[in-house]
Parts: structure tokens; C-alpha cells; sequence
DNA sequence: AGCACGCCGACT
DNA sequence: GTCGGCGTGCTC
């Protein structure tokens, strides 16, 4: 009897053995008995008993799910070196791979959710019963044909189906998906414009490499028209009758972005983030994986999007951190988008106006090769940059008198003014003016920021909120007193300073639910408000060709910190924020209000621009032997008390350090994490570091079976990060 | 991770 | 006398 290997989706790192009458192909999935209980698991290999699992009484498998693998030998391939190289159980990863509905044991079939107009809906419609507007429209559209679940629920709301269903108007059936696989024949749907030099020999260089695996880092300044580029070598992609993946950061997938690609080309776009419910991401999981989706654009996790033809992956904006994940299984979609296009053997495109050091890395040692735009599209000029020395100044709102006339006068312009301020609330600290206690949360010790709209403070660590108190804990006076400014009392200051003046706030707390940023950023571009308040949202991606000055208040604190990445974010953020200014024939402006104007750091990307900064950073983080010279990771760990962290991570220390010199490997710690404590739990960390990427593997790979046999290892919560990107 | 087994405190 | 606290150990 055939023995099959199951991955099974609890947190060790072997495989199980199970017995099966006959052969199951690998990438199938499978019921098993567990213990006392069944689950699901992937058959990751399967052979002839040859009695080595002897000593073993196997079990049988309960059930076999799929007739075919659920993903193709290449995806298997970057699932066992996912679990190698982030050193992860096997059966975690695939759980976190595949889609809920899939995990949870649902069949996999070409059968698709759809509704059907039923005999008394005919009648409704032609008679015109149906009382709403919107049901009205809805049930005429299923009187031309049966509907799929998916496509309705683009042009019309759940509520809106639901009713129609009860009234029986509509009764729910299941079609077989008509193959769409080819589209060889699209047709574009605009005329691409002209491409610009740089463009055009991108596009030639793209062009040129095939279809063969070849990594390329587009470093285009923002308005240079990497896009055109991403539509202009896709077509071919496409023409080939191949598919190509997208992959966005967290913000950047807005309609428009789709749009842009639906509009180009005549072919299915599929969309994949992390607010779409289950269903309908499996919908376009199976869809992309059959080859119906010309494109598919997605978050972090759409890197395991399958796809029967794949011709090309494009990551934009690579630099983006949303693409690294932050619990569980810690992989960074990019790398993987590396990893995953050459084992597919397709070309792949990262681009950024900021890229990544690890990346330009790659690029300058001729790895990848380094294509640059650095024009802007249509002439427009780069944005000026500037420092606004504000110490001894005197400050109104957090603003220099200095810095408001040079808003006032590019509002008396007509034009719109953008104010950076990466804190949201209405002041960062309560304190007491008595004693000098600050309000703290109790359990992240880190002081509450006041949200003065809803009269709460709010720990912006853990989301704790509580009632503005009255009194001090400590001595009990009742002179509270906030310290600091946020968004909110930004927002209310410019107020009071430019009364005449049409103000939009846009962070996560102005701008809450679906839909509500796009709408802000529409009326912007519309020109409804001239002052644009707001945090990091403001930076990512969105054009504002009305913008011709930039502000930037209260950056010090990321010139100063302890992270080594906190330049290169900082030059990141300055540069993006930059981009969004002057688009148009407009020439932008943007001031840096600081009180270390001198900062080199500063000095240096002001004088000599982004590309020279990073250059420059790289050569810094050679002579320190950082990243990305030497490979690091990371363990941290969290408890209800810091002794017992620490001991833990004392010991896990020892048993590196047992071995760190046979792998030249480099120890830190135990240091407390840069979030010190979180929801009550005390976190520190270990760093490991070796020059070679190949020793920090094979060194925790020796090691990390005594850290598990550790008595602490299950009594505190831990976890190891490969190349961490942040220290919090 | 679950889930069982196992040995010590306050309750019908 | 039992219900239940969570320590420890195993899962093909």
C-alpha cells in the first residue's frame, strides 16, 4: 500500500505518514486522522511502502479532496523552499498559503456560484412590481441570463440580492465557468501614448530579455511614468497568451490603479486584497489558477496566487514595507517574487522611485539589471527642497511664522498646500501640569495620544481607549493638560490661521470605511479643498497635480532613533512626499520645518536627491557590515513579566552562541524590542547575524531544535524573523 | 496549536 | 467526596 507524506497544519516541522490503497498525487489535499481529531492537510510526496515507517503504526487517510493538485509543481517547489528558508513548519505554510475556503475542506471545482431569474421574477419585471430602484435594475439584469455571484456583487450590493432572493425573484444555481483561455486576440482598448526615451529603452531592454527569467529594478523618479512602462511591456505578455501578476502595497490598490489595467487591455483583471471575503477570493484564486485572468493584481499574499501560463511578475513599489508580513509565517513578498519568477522562469520588474537598499544592491552588483527614469513626464520640473530652521522661532498650530507665509502665498495662488504630520490625534501625551505625570496605558507603559473629537484617549500601541480622565492618577489635580500635536489639532489650528481657506484631514481616522479615502482624494483633484492635512496615506501613490508646496512638521524623531533602517524609511517618506508635489507644469516646493538643520542626513538627500542618499547609505551600511552585506535575523520573544523574557532569551543566546563561531555568526542581546511592551506583555529580542547568508541558516537550522527543547520555549510566546525589516 | 492525562485546592 | 486549575507531553 502506497505511504503518503501530509503536511498537517499544526506547528511542527515534520511531516506525517499516513497509508492510502492507492497513489495520491502530490499537491493534493487530503483528511487524516489526527491524534483525536481530523484535519486537513497537503500530500507532500507519496511512495511505495519501503518499510521504513516500520516502527510506525500508520494511520489511513480518511478522505482524498482533489483530483488534481491544487497547485503546480513549480508553486510546491516555492512552498518547501518558503518552509526551508523562513525555517517554518510545512503544514503552517500551507495554511497560510491557501485560500480559507480551501483550508477548510471545501471542494475545489469549476462549479460556480450564480443566480438565475425564476418564473414569478419574469412576471415581477414585467409587470413592474418590484418596488426598488436599484432591485428594479438588478433583476432586469438577470432577465438576459444567469449572473455569477462574483460579477453581481461588483455592480450591485449584497442587500440589494438578498431581498430579491427572499421575495423569490431570483433563485441561487451553479454554472460551469466557460473557458476563456485565450486571449491572444485582445484588443487594446486606448492607444498607448508616446513613450519617452527613457521609457522606450526601458521597454526595449524588457522587450529584449524574452520571456526567459531576468530580474529588473525600474528606479524611476515619482511622474516618470513607470506605469506606461508596466502596460507597454505587459501587451506582449499578454499577446503571447501568458498571464502576469501584480503586486501592490497595502494602499496602492485602488480602482483606479485597476482601471488603468482594464482600460489598456480587453482582458480579465482579477483583484486580490485583504478586505474581499473568502469567496470571493477563492473565486479569483480559481480563476487565475484555470488561466481566465489576463491579469491579476494583488497585496502580500497574492505572490501565491497560481496561474496556469505565468509570463511575468511586477512588484511596484518594492520599497513598500507592507510587503514583508509581521506575524506567522514572516516572508517578504518581493523576495518571494524573486524566488517564485525564477522558478516559473519569467521575467520580473520591481519598481520604485525609492528603492530599497537591498534591491538597489542587487542592481549596482549587476544582479538585476538597473534601468532608470529619472524625467518627468511632460516637462514638469523637480519639486525644490528645502529646511525651515524652527528653533527660537515662535510656533503657531506647530507651524514657524516663517513657514506660514510661504503657505499663505502659494494659497493666495490658487494653489493647494499639502502639511505632512505622521501623528494622528489631537495631541501625542496627557499630562499633568500639577505633577508632571504623563497618562499612560497600562499595558504598553507608552503615554496616550488624545483623540479630541470623541473626548477618548487612545493608545495608538494597542488600541486601548479610555474616558479623557479628569484627574491626575497620581496626585490627583485636575489640571490636565495635553502636550504635543497631532492631525486633529493641526487641522484645527490651520483653522484658525487660514479661516478662509477649505481644509480636508485625510488619515485612518478621518477616513474611515470603503470607499471614503477615494472619495476625499477625488474632491481633492477636484479642487475642493486647497489645505490637505494628513499622516503617511498622504504619501503613498495618490497624485495630487494641484499640490505646489509640500510641509513637513515634526520629523526629528526618525532622525534620531535606533533602527538602522531609519534613515533610509526617513529618505523613503521624504522622497515619495516629495512626488506628490508639482506634477503638472506646476513647479513643486517642499519645506522641511526641523530643529537640526544641520543633520547630515537631511543635508545630504536635500542637496544630492534620493539616488545619491542611497548610494551613499549603502556604502555606510558596507563599513558597519549591515544589511544588506551581512544577512541577520531576529528572535524575539513576549511574556507577562520581563524576567522571564529575558531568561528565555538568555538562554536561546547560549545556545547560539554554543556554535556561533564553527558559522562566524554575530550575537546581540537579549535587548528589549523598539515596542518594548505590548498589550501587557513584556518583548525582547535576540539578533543573530552572519556575512553570509547560506552560514546565519545553517546555524540557526543547528540550533533551533535546543531553543524548541528549551523548558521556557512553551511557556513563553516566541517567534524567529529572517531578514527583519524593523525591530518593533 | 489542540487535546488528553495528571495531580492538588474550594465547593454542591 | 467531586469539579476544575493549568503543567507536560504527544500527535503518523
Amino acid at each position: 500500500m502506497p505511504v503518503v507524506d501530509v503536511a498537517v497544519p499544526v506547528p511542527l516541522k515534520q511531516s506525517f505518514s499516513y497509508r492510502h490503497h492507492t497513489p495520491v498525487q502530490i499537491g493534493v489535499r487530503v483528511q487524516v486522522p489526527f491524534g483525536n481529531r481530523t484535519l486537513i492537510g497537503v500530500v507532500l510526496n507519496c511512495a511505495e511502502d519501503d518499510a521504513t515507517n516500520a516502527e510506525l503504526a500508520l494511520k489511513p487517510v480518511t478522505d482524498v479532496l482533489d483530483d488534481v493538485p491544487l497547485f503546480d509543481a513549480t508553486l510546491i517547489t516555492l512552498v518547501n523552499w518558503l518552509a526551508k528558508y523562513y525555517h517554518h513548519p510545512i503544514g503552517e505554510v500551507w495554511a497560510t498559503l491557501m485560500p480559507v475556503r480551501l483550508r477548510k475542506g471545501m471542494p475545489l471545482t469549476d462549479k460556480l456560484d450564480a443566480f438565475a431569474i425564476t418564473e414569478s421574477g419574469r412576471d415581477a419585471l414585467e409587470q413592474s412590481l418590484v418596488k426598488g430602484k436599484k432591485q428594479q435594475q438588478c433583476l432586469a439584469m438577470f432577465a438576459e441570463g444567469t449572473v455569477e455571484e462574483g460579477e453581481i456583487k461588483q455592480l450591485f450590493t449584497p442587500a440589494v440580492v438578498k431581498a430579491l432572493l427572499e421575495k423569490a425573484l431570483i433563485h441561487p444555481v451553479q454554472i460551469t465557468q466557460q473557458s476563456q483561455p485565450d486571449w491572444a486576440s485582445y484588443s487594446l482598448q486606448e492607444t498607448p501614448p508616446f513613450a519617452s526615451r527613457e521609457q522606450a529603452v526601458a521597454i526595449a531592454a524588457i522587450n529584449q530579455a524574452g520571456a526567459a527569467f531576468r530580474t529588473f529594478l525600474i528606479e524611476g523618479v515619482t511622474g516618470s511614468g513607470k506605469t506606461e512602462v508596466y502596460l507597454q511591456v505587459i501587451a506582449p505578455v499578454l499577446k503571447a497568451n501568458r498571464q502576469v501578476l501584480i503586486l501592490v502595497p497595502e494602499i496602492g490598490l485602488t480602482p483606479q490603479t485597476v482601471g488603468r489595467f482594464e482600460r489598456r487591455f480587453g482582458v480579465k483583471v482579477g483583484v486580490l486584497h485583504s478586505q474581499m471575503s473568502d469567496l470571493a477570493r477563492l473565486q479569483v484564486w480559481q480563476q487565475s489558477r484555470r488561466g481566465e485572468l489576463g491579469i491579476v493584481i494583488g497585496t502580500r499574499s497574492a505572490i501565491f496566487t497560481p496561474m496556469a501560463r505565468p509570463g511575468m511578475i511586477i512588484v511596484d513599489e518594492e520599497h513598500d514595507e507592507s510587503f514583508k508580513q509581521q506575524d506567522g509565517l514572516r516572508y517578504h513578498a518581493r523576495d518571494l517574487a524573486v524566488k517564485r519568477a525564477q522558478t516559473e522562469q519569467v521575467p520580473l520588474l520591481l519598481g520604485s522611485a525609492t528603492p530599497s537598499l537591498e534591491s538597489l544592491n542587487n542592481a549596482l552588483a549587476g544582479r538585476y539589471i538597473h534601468l532608470q527614469l529619472s524625467e518627468r513626464a511632460g516637462g514638469a520640473s523637480h519639486t525644490q527642497l528645502k529646511v525651515l530652521d524652527s528653533r527660537d522661532q515662535p510656533l503657531q498650530a506647530g507651524i514657524a511664522a516663517g513657514l506660514l507665509g510661504i503657505m499663505r502665498s502659494h494659497l493666495q495662488q490658487g494653489n493647494q498646500v499639502l502639511v505632512f504630520l505622521n501623528r494622528r490625534g489631537y495631541a501625542p501625551a496627557v499630562l499633568c501640569h500639577h505633577c508632571g505625570q504623563t497618562v499612560d496605558c497600562k499595558s504598553c507603559d507608552r503615554p496616550y495620544t488624545f483623540h479630541k473629537s470623541q473626548a477618548r484617549l487612545q493608545c495608538h500601541h494597542c488600541g486601548a481607549s479610555k474616558r479623557m480622565p479628569t484627574q491626575c492618577g497620581a496626585c490627583h489635580s485636575t489640571s490636565l493638560q495635553t502636550s504635543g500635536i497631532g492631525t486633529e489639532q493641526l487641522e484645527q489650528g490651520l483653522g484658525e490661521l487660514f479661516p478662509d481657506v477649505k481644509q480636508v484631514r485625510i488619515d485612518s481616522d478621518a477616513v474611515r470605511g470603503k470607499g471614503a479615502l477615494v472619495a476625499r482624494l477625488d474632491e481633492i483633484n477636484a479642487r475642493k479643498y486647497q489645505l490637505l492635512v494628513g499622516t503617511q496615506i498622504l504619501s503613498k501613490g495618490h497624485h495630487f497635480p494641484h499640490v505646489t508646496l509640500v510641509v513637513v512638521l515634526d520629523c526629528d524623531g526618525a532622525l534620531f532613533s535606533a533602527d538602522f533602517r531609519a534613515p533610509e524609511k526617513f529618505a523613503q517618506l521624504i522622497t515619495q512626499l516629495a512626488g506628490r508635489a508639482g506634477r503638472a507644469t506646476k513647479p513643486g516646493e517642499m519645506v522641511i520645518q526641523t530643529d537640526n538643520p544641520g543633520h547630515p542626513l537631511l543635508q545630504d538627500l536635500i542637496q544630492n536627491g534620493f539616488a545619491h542618499f542611497a548610494r551613499h547609505a549603502l556604502h555606510e551600511r558596507k563599513m558597519a557590515n549591515l544589511p544588506p552585506y551581512s544577512a541577520q535575523a531576529v528572535i524575539r520573544a513576549e511574556a507577562n513579566t520581563a524576567q522571564q523574557v529575558h531568561t528565555f532569551l538568555q538562554q536561546v543566546k547560549q545556545v547560539f552562541a554554543v556554535s556561533s563561531n564553527q558559522f562566524g555568526g554575530y550575537l546581540a542581546g537579549p535587548l528589549p524590542c523598539l515596542i518594548e511592551k505590548r498589550q501587557g506583555r513584556f518583548r525582547f529580542m535576540v539578533l543573530l547575524q552572519c556575512t553570509q547568508r547560506v552560514a546565519l541558516h545553517a546555524w540557526i537550522t543547528s540550533s533551533l531544535r535546543d531553543v524548541q527543547g528549551l523548558p521556557l520555549a512553551n511557556r513563553v510566546r516566541w517567534s524567529l524573523d529572517i531578514d527583519p525589516v524593523d525591530f518593533s
